[in-house]
DNA sequence: CGGATTTAACTTTTT
DNA sequence: GTTAAATCCG
């Protein structure tokens, strides 16, 4: 056990050992916010001698209380009945815990943001709404929206002044009443129900304020006005709510963060103690300058300096390119650069961009630089549409009402179940007020089904009741393989045979090996809790930063991370800040406060890249350079002329020049060999190359020519690799 | 009904 | 340039 205020500064110190009573803790980026909060739990148990199972605390992701449970177990040692967790999951466990008393079902399911689509649009098909007239996912975000504030469905039909928002409406009330049939709960509801749970029950209530005498947030900044409610009412009595939050880091406003919550603590909670960190231990004064001058640019803010004992550190690099490929190649050459010069490793880097869609060209780049790469983010495992399907299976199982996932796989892989024999069904279920899943039994009395589809469904059926009446028999684990191997989806897999085919097997096989883990580590496994697992985990919980790699991620899960250098790519006008953004000036400063949050997460260097021309899907498109370029204090910012700034090494420019590895890449579509055939030439035996990679090695050997010659490289480390001239990137000595 | 082929829609960020 | 939905054909 460590001493608790180790190193410690002065101001970290007195928001650790506050008295009582309500907190605010303004904690600029790279303070020891997340350093603060723990030491301050740990400072109640072990110092004040609170029970552990009198605190809660919450954060926003797996990750972050993953974190948190483990530096605090470090300082205090057994802390049996703390809870520590994402709002999400924590709500979630209590409502499993209330549920039954309530009258609620207590095998909820949860519906993440595309089981919420599907729902919207079976809904808009009843309700005879064409999908084509209001697009069903905006339906959810304004769904997702009233709920994060709190309008339930009556509420918003009433104040509807527009046909949109009428039709809304209607569809909102019945999703609701979708939900509650389905015996389901969307993301939203694990926060808004335990609020409505709270108000009918203050009994209940009044058990958890009870027991959660000491409240915690972290990244206050970031609770919706839902989340803001629910942790209000349940630190009401004791006031023993301690926030720790950055205005300037509010960056999930589109997901109904509500700023307002942290500018207003003061208001809401009188008698707030507030403290304020403001030294950085994390960048050079460069970066924190840079930062500083963009932010001032938002109104509305807390005020706050931060400041650093630190070095000035190198100027922050601004580098324009052509199009988004030589974008991608200067980031792979600059890395190369820092990995000489600085003796970095690949997993010292980031490259943070504003959308997904901007990762494919990077990768590319890096792959044929053979450079390692890890990315967070784009389409999550557990969002694919192969273990969508597995678990649509598992989810139905462990709640036949869900008629979502029913839906899903009754018909896949395809059995004879089509639509027609399905709609006969569900009017079958409507008549006779019973639920589809339940329908599925009574195929004698459904007259209008064909023989074959009633064979079908009987079959199906029977497949879905015995795996139900094996839930409790058999482990989750053995369940799940005999079942993918019954309903036909690992045979659907093995029997395509294209590379895609291929690769949703493996994804099939990880989920399966991650169930057996769950299974493994769990104390008390269930389908259930693996199934709610699942549906909360989010991709920056399981990137690692053990493994040596170039991390690539959105700059919004960049939040709470920090990198040696930063590149921070496509600073352009309608991509950063982005289009979409540009209607309102609230969220234009909600751009440049992620501008603000990807900045601070560099400890060392800073690029900035940006390009005049751009694919996106398809036709060009010519850009601007970001304007949050120009508020950079121009003291801290050195702009790179395009082009002959390479300075890498004492090679034949031309070998590392980005230019020629993308006419190489080039090669392949439009023939052009001269180029890279001269190059290659350079590449003989007995030759000291260094690969940014494997290290300094010797070329032991060459074969052929032109566009397929290879090159075998014994390296100093001992290995030996085979590499194709065209790809293969070396520097010569 | 199922599978193959064509078409359209898509890109903001996520628990 | 990808993926899901719509359409067509056997």
């Amino acid at each position: 056990m460590e001493d608790i205020f180790k190193s410690l500064n002065p101001e970290q110190l007195k928001a650790v050992t506050a008295p009582d009573g309500p907190i605010l803790v303004l904690a600029g980026a790279g303070s020891g916010k997340t350093r603060v909060l723990t030491t301050r739990i740990a400072h109640l148990i072990k110092q004040r001698e609170v029970p552990p199972w009198q605190i809660l605390s919450m954060t926003f992701t797996n990750k972050a209380a993953g974190e948190m449970r483990g530096r605090v177990a470090k300082l205090t040692g057994e802390n049996k009945g703390l809870w520590v967790g994402t709002f999400h999951s924590i709500f979630a466990k209590l409502l499993r815990m209330e549920a039954q008393q309530v009258g609620l079902y207590v095998n909820f399911g949860i519906y993440d943001s595309d089981d919420q689509v599907r729902l919207i649009k079976s809904i808009m098909e009843t309700l005879r709404v064409p999908v084509t007239q209001y697009a069903p996912k905006s339906i959810a975000s304004v769904i997702s929206k009233c709920k994060n504030g709190l309008i339930p469905p009556n509420q918003f039909m009433k104040s509807a002044s527009t046909p949109f928002e009428e039709i809304a409406g209607k569809i909102y009330s019945a999703y609701e009443n979708q939900l509650r049939l389905n015996q389901v709960f969307d993301f939203d509801d694990l926060i808004t129900v335990p609020i409505q749970i709270f108000e009918k029950y203050p009994e209940i209530l009044a058990k958890y304020q009870e027991r959660f005498q000491y409240v915690h947030v972290d990244e206050y900044q970031d609770t919706n006005i839902a989340q803001y409610t629910l942790v209000r009412m349940l630190a009401e009595v004791h006031q023993n709510l301690y926030v720790v939050g950055d205005d300037d880091q509010s960056i999930y406003g589109w997901r109904g963060a509500d700023i307002r919550n942290i500018l207003d603590f003061e208001k809401d909670f009188p008698n707030t103690q507030i403290f304020r960190l403001e030294q950085n231990y994390r960048s050079t004064k460069t970066i924190l300058k840079a930062a500083s001058s963009v932010v001032v640019h938002n109104s509305g803010r807390k005020g706050k300096t931060l400041w650093t004992d630190g070095a000035d550190g190198e100027k922050i690099e601004l580098i324009e390119t052509m199009d988004e490929r030589e974008e991608a190649s200067r980031i792979v050459e600059k890395t190369r650069d820092e990995v000489f010069k600085h003796k970095r490793t690949f997993k010292d880097f980031a490259i943070l961009y504003r959308t997904s869609a901007q990762s494919r060209a990077i990768e590319d780049a890096l792959r044929r630089g053979g450079m390692s790469y890890v990315i967070v983010g784009g389409v999550r495992f557990y969002e694919r549409k192969e273990i969508k399907d597995a678990l649509a299976y598992l989810k139905l199982i462990a709640n036949p009402m869900d008629t979502v996932s029913l839906k899903r796989i009754i018909n896949f892989p395809a059995r004879g179940i089509g639509d027609v024999s399905l709609t006969h069904v569900q009017n079958y279920a409507a008549e006779q007020g019973k639920s589809i899943f339940d329908s599925l039994a009574d195929v004698k009395q459904i007259p209008e089904l064909t023989e074959r589809a009633g064979t079908a469904i009987h079959t199906f059926n029977k497949m879905i009741v015995k795996y139900q009446q094996l839930i409790d028999e058999i482990s989750p684990n053995e369940l799940v393989h005999t079942l993918m191997d019954e309903c036909g989806l690992l045979h659907n897999l093995k029997e395509d045979s294209t590379s895609e085919g291929q690769s949703r097997l493996e994804n099939i096989r990880e989920f399966l090996s991650a169930i057996k883990e769950y299974v493994e580590e769990s104390d008390s496994p269930t389908l259930a809790g693996f199934l709610e697992g699942v549906a909360l985990v989010s991709d920056v919980d399981t990137w690692n930063d053990k493994t040596n790699a170039i991390t690539l991620m959105t700059l919004h899960s960049a939040k709470g991370l920090e990198f040696p250098v930063i590149f921070i790519p496509g600073m352009e006008e309608n991509l950063f800040p982005i289009s979409r953004a540009l209607e309102s000036p609230e969220q234009i400063e909600e751009e440049r406060r992620l501008f603000y949050v990807g900045l601070t997460r560099a400890e060392q260097k800073v690029y900035l890249l940006y390009t005049n021309r751009r694919n996106t899907y398809g036709s060009e498109s010519y850009r601007l350079p970001s304007r949050f370029i120009d508020e950079i204090d121009s003291s801290v910012i050195e702009r790179k002329k395009s082009r002959s700034t390479t300075t890498s090494s004492s090679l034949p420019s031309s070998f590392t020049r980005p230019r020629i590895s993308s006419q190489k890449i080039y090669a392949d579509a439009h023939p052009d060999y001269e180029a890279f055939s001269q190059e290659s030439t350079l590449l003989r035996k007995g030759l000291m190359v260094t690969h940014a990679l494997f290290g300094r090695g010797q070329i032991t050997s060459v074969e052929g020519s032109g566009k397929k010659m290879k090159v075998t490289v014994q390296f100093q480390n001992g290995s030996v690799k085979k590499f194709i001239a065209q790809y293969a990137q070396f520097d010569i000595g």
